[in-house]
DNA sequence: CGCTGTCATGTTAGCGCTAACATAGTTCTA
DNA sequence: TAGAACTATGTTAGCGCTAACATGACAGCG
């Protein structure tokens, strides 16, 4: 009892900002009433509300979220969790949730597991402490810890990009069916050799559903279904990379189905560069519907998936959770369609 | 005072999540111990620190990062705000930033302002309510109480993709240069009559830059620098619609000097539709140094700019502030490099 | 042996805000 | 005209954590 001396009290490193209860002081009200006119102003008198505004201006006063956060239990915070950064899918379908979330005063907490669902486990974990409102991953495959946080943690839970057995919500597309969608075009249109090639299948798991499809259609058609994966993640040049792989692998090969859009652009203008005939040496289809398949000569087959649609769906049934409404349908099948150009 | 009652005591809504007081119940140690384990292991025994993670196994413990925040008025976020997410170029040094910031523990709060420096003012209005532990803006134009805010809020401040008048910290490089530097490409190769095309240069300001650029140099030979303005942003469509639109208001003309790749590779795949030769008829150049344009065939003339070695780069700037360490070189300059192509 | 220094842990007092309850004044209703 | 219902504002008690200070045990030293 050491300190009888006022000034000599203990201090915390007292932030210089300015304080709601300097702007009630200002405004001659009490620190609730100045919180009531900010947060729910229906609640307050209109006179009152306007004092309350002016004075923080005058204080220039900011808002401190976090202590608000702490006393209220809740944050305006949406975890997005994607495993890339360097796929224009993911990042399509961010801007379809971000900009629907933002347009509602959430923000967007992004975190990038790099394909490893240790790292998505771990990001979970610190979303959480951060008393985010939501949470969306893409993607329905976690390690069980993880799966157990997202199942107990009371807080919408979205998976996108796929559908299946969700904890929650989920909004995404058959990608299996699409998968089957391709290898029957590539059949109609008569082609009696093709040869799929993916990426990294273990990490882009969902092409790997794709394939499954493919060669579902395939086999039940009495052809064979082979397989090249790359080691590489989808860019152009694996794509090229691809092409090559296949006219060694299997020289008679009529018909390649690509993973992924980006792979058969790179394929597409490799075989360019080689002086291929596409497609009457050699047919190429793609899968993302991207626009630069459509600016190609030939324009590329390839499968139009609605992503920034599937972001903007997610994030309105999270809103709608959010606001208190119970969502009928938990899962959204936003559909996909063949556009067909004439590179098959 | 009518509650005598203790089960009618004031409650609030306990969140049924385990407290750090309960995993030091459990570890049989006091809260701020247990505390002291999880975040500076280094001053507490061994022994207890065992018995502390122990503790938050069994019980199942997240911290409260928000709680934590608010106590010691720091968080682990770091504020990063874009004017896109369309273009490719953010997002490239979004993931700089975020790889390198995400190795520390700091989690990226993302905002996109979609061009509109008020919408910048709001967010990081709202970023500053989050503590965030620095902020990252792209370019350096803001609203003057944006401005103000940034100046005084005593956080690393960091500006980057162009160099000029910052704030405090700056990555980036000299568009205006860069524009100089492609002009007087085009006129090494014995183009005479140029045109610049952009998109939305209001917007895409530092695409105007690049246009000054080349303007100085068009006009210190003595020669006319004509601008034609697309009213979409960078798109291969629009670079589509850019050629035609210089096909017909210049029909002499030798060269384009497209704002971005995007727009460059856009026209140099609508010329192939054409049948137009290039560079024979016209030459084509463009910006950034995207993969697309070096699978091109002619592959595109154009500028690398290196966008992730920028975000890298300027999140080591920021650790190292926030590690306490003066940083002596505030700007920086990323350079960039002349990719010459068959497209001129 | 008393003094100082170091280590490990504990006590106390907030961080800045809002939920829950309280109160006073006003309007409506039977 | 009593009292119910509603409006506007205030008082109090935390939210879960950590900074600052306090304490006690023990080692080192002249």
């Amino acid at each position: 009892m050491s300190n009888q001396d006022p000034s000599r009290t203990r201090r915390r490193r007292g932030s210089t900002q300015p304080t709601l209860k300097e702007v009630a002081a200002a405004a001659g009200v009490s620190s609730i009433t100045a919180s009531r006119a900010l947060n729910t102003p229906e609640r307050v008198n209109e006179e009152t509300r306007k004092r309350v505004l002016e004075a923080v201006d005058r204080v220039g006063y900011v808002p401190n979220l976090v202590a608000g956060s702490l006393a209220s239990a809740r944050s305006r915070f949406i975890a997005v969790i994607v495993p890339s950064l360097a796929n224009a899918v993911f990042i399509e379908v961010i801007r379809g949730l971000q900009a629907t979330f933002e347009a509602q005063g959430y923000q967007i907490l992004l975190g990038n597991t790099d394909y490893d669902i240790e790292r998505e486990h771990r990001l979970v974990r610190t979303f959480l402490g951060w008393s985010c409102s939501a949470l969306v991953t893409a993607g329905l495959r976690h390690t069980p810890a993880c799966r157990d946080l997202l199942e107990h943690c009371d807080k919408p839970v979205m998976e996108v990009m796929e559908l299946g057995e969700a904890l929650d919500l989920n909004v995404g597309l058959d990608h299996r069916e699409a998968g089957r969608c391709m290898a029957r075009h590539l059949l109609e249109r008569g082609y009696r050799r093709t040869v799929y090639v993916g990426a990294c299948l273990d990490k882009d798991y969902r092409a790997g559903l794709r394939f499954d499809g493919h060669r579902e259609v395939m086999e039940a058609d009495g052809r064979e279904a082979p397989l090249i994966e790359l080691d590489r993640l989808g860019s152009l040049e694996a794509g090229a990379a691809g092409l090559d792989r296949v006219r060694e692998a299997y020289p008679d090969t009529e018909a390649i189905h690509f993973a992924n859009d980006d792979l058969a652009a790179g394929a597409l203008l490799h075989g360019f560069r080689l002086g291929l005939k596409v497609p009457d040496e050699i047919a190429i289809a793609g899968f993302n519907g991207l626009a630069l398949g459509q600016h190609l000569t030939p324009r590329l087959t390839t499968i139009q998936s609605p992503r920034e649609t599937m972001g903007r769906q997610a994030a309105e049934q999270i809103l709608r959770r959010l606001d208190g409404k119970r969502v009928t349908r938990r899962q959204c099948n936003v559909g996909f369609e063949l556009l067909v150009g004439e590179s098959t």
